[in-house]
DNA sequence: CGCGTTTTTGACAAATATCAATGCAGGTGG
DNA sequence: CCACCTGCATTGATATTTGTCAAAAACGCG
């Protein structure tokens, strides 16, 4: 499936356009890597503070006051809203690269939770927002990231609002295998619980754990463990995931 | 009288993040209209052609090359992204003052199609893009939209993923009588078929049907008919909403 | 190696889709 | 101006999908 940004589940999966991180911008820990002026960059690393975030910790929840601005650097950290009784949406699972915490009113939309081990980089909002005012280069990169974000939240809206269980399943499958082949791996690493999963994919576990199980059954992937798997199919994949 | 609900009607509905159509913008036909100085104002105005567009005429197509951008100053249009087979999610309905367009990669996202008969604004997008690099306020206006959009975006996520049938309905109803409230209506106008609103919702139309009669009959809100209702008990709306 | 947690599996229930009429309203042509 | 026609909406009966509940199995960890 043409995901925007080949691969932007939910929110701001790696994107095309910044392709793997760069190694520059990984040096220096931050991501806003395209077109952006040297002076910008020594601007922003200026600013920033560098955080290490443990798997389960909460970054920041939804309704706080938007205080700063993130890039992660190194981890997964899901993104996600609840409802009063508890219920969960997972709306993005960010990878090494995202950029998190734009929030135009001032506070958060989402809570963003890390998923495993993860680092990143905080930039004082007020400070952030100044300097974009002097950097026009970075504001155009951040609309650049706001839109495929957007065209990355419509696919999921198609795939939350019309696809069957198997295909929201075989979707995801589908999108981690090619955010990961793009990074030149094989076997596929399904980092997250079947639990996360589900609050993705607005299922329950137990339907995730039947349609991953047909996937295999089916002989679209092979499960190496629980957490693994290998496309074996990427065509009959693609057409589970009812992406052609 | 057409569908449009009074194509007036359709017009006054304010969005929040622009609060009501400032007057000026009206009068020039374009809807980027907060903090914008005259200059770009006076250079957009150059660029852009007017189009009428009736009810049920397609916009553009997902997929085609974007070469437009455009504003709505009057009517409905929906956003939409379909299935191979045939099956339709809608991302959106756009009111007057809203924004569609942006492709940060040279294809259209989604399709547009219009709902009631609309009026828009339309900018090359080679000519648009240019005038951004001048004009770094339209930048920020399209940035702030953008981040609003996806807030929006990832709350229907939240109801496509977790919400059920009722409650979809409920919110739905609920977010249209606030849209038009802002802009000083008590009675709401159901512009769009139910087919409309239950590929928004991501159900059947049946579902459809059943939730705004269900609703109706709950003295949630009294229908005057099958395109107007009025909001008898807000609080009670909020909570079918799962909004509180 | 045992224990708690996650995942899988199975049986069953509930929500929603599907199928099938029927009703309603607006537009059209007589 | 009225009656019919057509498409949209409603309603009801039934089917299907997916969720719920319960338990067993697998895994990770001390």
């Amino acid at each position: 499936m043409s995901r925007a940004g080949g691969g932007g589940a939910g929110s701001a999966i790696g994107r095309a356009g910044c392709g793997s991180l760069c190694e520059q911008c990984r040096v220096r820990g931050i991501s806003v890597c395209r077109s952006i002026e040297p002076a910008a960059l020594d601007e922003l690393e200026r600013i920033m503070t560098r955080i290490e975030l443990p798997a389960g910790r909460v970054l920041f929840d939804e309704a706080a006051p938007a205080e700063g601005l993130f890039t992660l650097v190194d981890g997964v950290v899901k993104l996600f809203k609840m409802l009063p009784d508890g219920r969960r949406q997972i709306t993005g699972f960010l990878l090494a690269g995202d950029f998190l915490g734009l929030a135009f009113f001032n506070s958060y939309a989402y809570s963003a939770e890390a998923v495993t081990d993860a680092t990143l980089c905080r930039f004082p909002r007020d400070r952030f927002l100044a300097l974009l005012e002097r950097h026009p280069a970075l504001e155009k990169e951040l609309l650049g990231r706001a839109s495929s974000e957007l065209a990355a939240a419509q696919e999921q809206m198609l795939l939350l609002g019309r696809k069957s269980a198997k295909e929201r399943v075989a979707s995801f499958l589908l999108m981690l295998a090619r955010r990961q082949q793009a990074a030149g791996r094989t076997t596929v690493a399904l980092a997250m619980s079947r639990h996360d999963i589900a609050d993705y994919l607005g299922l329950t576990i137990e339907t995730v754990s039947r349609g991953i199980r047909a996937a295999a059954a089916e002989g679209l992937i092979r499960l190496i463990d629980r957490h693994h798997y290998v496309v074996v199919d990427d065509r009959r994949l693609r057409f589970a995931a009812a992406a052609e």
